[in-house]
DNA sequence: GTCTATAGCATGATAGAC
DNA sequence: GTCTATCATGCTATAGAC
């Protein structure tokens, strides 16, 4: 049928309309005209916007994160006690969001996952807490992986590396090409494996020599 | 003398205010209430709220991007013909922005910038044309360094570090960190390190031998 | 469950005295 | 340049008919 619920199609439209114009700047207004519904629609589906919010969010991200943690229990029943290889742990996080991107209203809802960071802090905090367990999973999974690397470094890159995940999923739009009109619409599979492959390099660069005094307070 | 102009104490108030809970979350009653002045002096003094933002971007953006200019100049000339090497090409874009988080009041612009990348288009397009140049230069002097990568190689990669960047000024807590209170205070400069040690390695790494016939369409 | 109507409030902007 | 007062608009949320 070609109109769910009213329920459903406010969700659609608030994601739709979140990525386009941001959250604050969406009213009820917008996202009950847009989703052909009543204005008090919203408040008796939700009770109130910000729990419109928190729904289109959790509409999608708690099966991408039982996704990733049931990729990365099957890795590490496969694997035993060898620690896994670097590039297959990264794909094992990566690809259930590069796979959200081939259909077109997940794939707005990626986009907003990787503006979430940036968000207010509020709704930061409410919606991060869900990320806690595959957060702590895949930051072990990488520990075995790079035993060499102390703790402070390497949180450092992964924090660079959430940071490149996130803003290829909240910018569509390659800013960083000079030349506009060439054939860059690679796959998501493509762009995930240039990831990947970024990713992995910098995780794995050697750390230099002397990292001045102000670890290890 | 510790009160500046009420135009100077405006663009302070609205910069903290936008970052602490987003630009379209700040109305002009919180700035003007923030800065002491009256409501009608961001009309008087900026002409509306839109350009008020545009002038606190302007204020710190300018002399920003002239400096990453400057500093690419002198790197060029210095080297004559020799292509630069990688981490001095990274440190020189880098480095002005972390000198900035020295000082409290720039450190505030500085996250604002790494939060531009994901606010309403509107607003990014108009600031956006601004880094044209300093994309442009630094684009070129890293396919020099990097003359093996082609094009599309090179953007992807470019596109990743600056989420990185990004990401790094956007978010100050390090969201990352398994356990919580240790001395992960490390200074602008070791942070940067850190980050040039990653984006450089990350640059560098080898192309993956066949990458999906999905490049030249 | 859906609708209209509206309360109650905050917003950006402006007019006009000083 | 600064202030008060105010306008018109838009907002979230709710009450109550259907």
């Amino acid at each position: 049928m070609n109109t769910p619920d009213t329920r459903e199609r406010l969700l659609d439209a608030a994601q739709k309309l979140f990525v386009e114009h941001g959250i604050d700047a969406t009213s009820l207004r917008n996202v009950t005209t847009d989703a052909e519904a009543n204005l008090a629609s919203v408040n008796y589906h939700f009770g109130s916007k910000d729990e419109l919010i928190q729904a289109v969010f959790a509409r999608h991200l708690e099966p991408l994160n039982k996704e990733r943690i049931r990729l990365l229990d099957e890795l590490e029943r496969e694997a035993g006690d060898t620690p896994l290889y670097l590039e297959t742990t990264l794909e094992a996080f990566l690809k259930p969001t590069f796979e959200m991107m081939q259909n077109q209203k997940s794939r707005e809802f990626v986009c907003l996952l990787g503006r979430l960071f940036t968000e207010s802090s509020e709704l930061k905090m409410l919606i991060m807490h869900q990320f806690q367990e595959v957060q702590k999973r895949y930051f072990a999974a990488l520990q075995r992986t790079l035993p060499h690397l102390g703790i402070i470094d390497l949180s450092w890159r992964v924090h660079f590396m959430i940071g490149a995940m996130a803003h290829t999923f909240a910018v569509p739009e390659k800013l960083s090409i000079p030349s506009s009109s060439e054939a860059y619409n690679l796959t998501e599979e493509s762009i995930m494996q240039h990831l990947i492959t970024f990713a992995a390099a910098g995780l794995r660069a050697p750390v230099p020599s002397q990292t001045n005094g102000d670890n290890q307070k």
